[in-house]
DNA sequence: GCAAAAGTGTTGGGAGTACACCCATGA
DNA sequence: TCATGGGTGTACTCCCAACACTTTTGC
């Protein structure tokens, strides 16, 4: 190492997830300030002084939704520091990934003039849709929360703590673009050691014969995998 | 945002894994400076104010390495910037992980006393064994090399150009710790589309019967995977 | 010839798929 | 009774682990 520390601006942006009206959606704030004033951009800020990355990550997202950070799903998912990235000066932002079932409506932050959900398919069309690097940072978060159903459990983070099989699969189905076989599915999940735990209680809120309601169990992997 | 922007020093630090001596091995330097002077560490240093993170990597690992970063796999890992990970400033370090084939001996740096290849057995058994948190880092990396294995055909950053297929299988065998059936190791890895290319020629250089030599195919992932 | 490694054949079991079928509720 | 979704059974296929066997070299 050498003496000098060029200095750089470090900040958190969350790709923040859930699935709503059949559609997997990202959070998204309208910008108040330049540059990018006006367009949408993922949610985030400068990681303060004191503050680890992911202590800042939750905090952001604290800030956009107003809900404690402990009920979500919170992964780092990339760091991205091209040195134009920011016009104003050199930044590095620490991008992570959250999960989330339904939530509350959005709250604007003290520097976004609109909070809002959207569906991912267009800002994933169009590299233009959202400010800086944006539309990257998103491809990549939803290609991760893509992977990541295939051999964990975290599928469950898009559900509520109790959750029905055909619910589960529903979110496979959203997040994934595919249709899935409901009575493998169900033999499958159920069959997978750790994955589920049956609440003993049941539900027709789906419609139809009661179904068992279920909360995630111990596993942290899939054994063997759910496939796309 | 607000228009406070504390300053972080931005470092990136580098897992450079081969396979040697029938081991995973790690490069490591020995610090010539406070703090942690004399201790193990991975190399690593700061980005340049005008240099991207990728870029960073690649000049770090030139220069401790003195071979060109493009004959490598060279790839993001995950950045570490716990406030209290470096004593002297706040510092975030944006790790990345390189898969090489056996090197040229390393050459010590410039702030580097001595640069060696370790098995990654004890520095992983031992979480003061490097400065810093690159324990944590290499941990990190080698997880990652290990489950790239299963679903792409990273394996061949490990072999030179052109390889015999139990070539390739001993860097599987290495990196997972595990033994496989060789029989079954060919006919799946030949029989696994755009894993492989045949170059025709042959060589005697294991022993027993010519093997063919093969170079990496035009796949980026692997269907079926390859599992532990 | 013998040892060593390359490569092929065969077989049995386990997992995934497709789909028939029955169960339990609300209307 | 009918519609709707929950859940089980079954048969077929395909992949894969295990291992016998043949091929081709160096010594």
């Amino acid at each position: 190492m050498t003496t000098e520390h060029p200095p750089f601006a470090v900040t958190v942006d969350l790709v923040v997830l859930t699935v709503r009206d059949d559609a997997l959606q990202v959070l998204t704030v309208r910008r108040g300030e330049e540059p990018y004033a006006g367009r949408w951009a993922l949610p985030g800020g400068f990681v303060l002084p004191d503050e680890g990355l992911r202590d800042a990550a939750a905090r952001e997202l604290l800030e956009e939704t107003g809900v404690d950070a402990s009920h979500f799903h919170l992964e780092q998912l990339a760091s991205y520091g091209a040195p134009d990235r920011d016009p104003r000066m050199r930044t590095v932002t620490v991008a992570h990934v959250a999960l989330a079932a339904d939530l509350p409506a959005p709250v604007a932050g003290s520097d976004a003039a609109d909070a809002r959900w959207h569906p991912v398919e267009e800002p994933l069309a169009d590299p233009d849709a959202l400010a800086f690097d944006h539309a990257q940072i998103l491809r990549d978060g939803v290609e991760r929360a893509r992977s990541k159903l295939e051999y964990t459990p975290l599928a469950t983070a898009f559900c509520p703590a109790e959750f029905t099989i055909t619910e589960l699969r529903h979110v496979y189905e959203v997040v994934w673009g595919t249709t899935l076989d409901p009575r493998n599915f169900h033999r499958k999940v159920t069959g997978t050691d750790g994955f589920l735990e049956d609440t003993g209680a049941t539900t027709t809120r789906d419609g139809g014969r009661p179904a068992r309601l279920h909360r995630l169990g111990h596993a942290t992997t899939l054994h063997p995998p759910l496939l796309r």
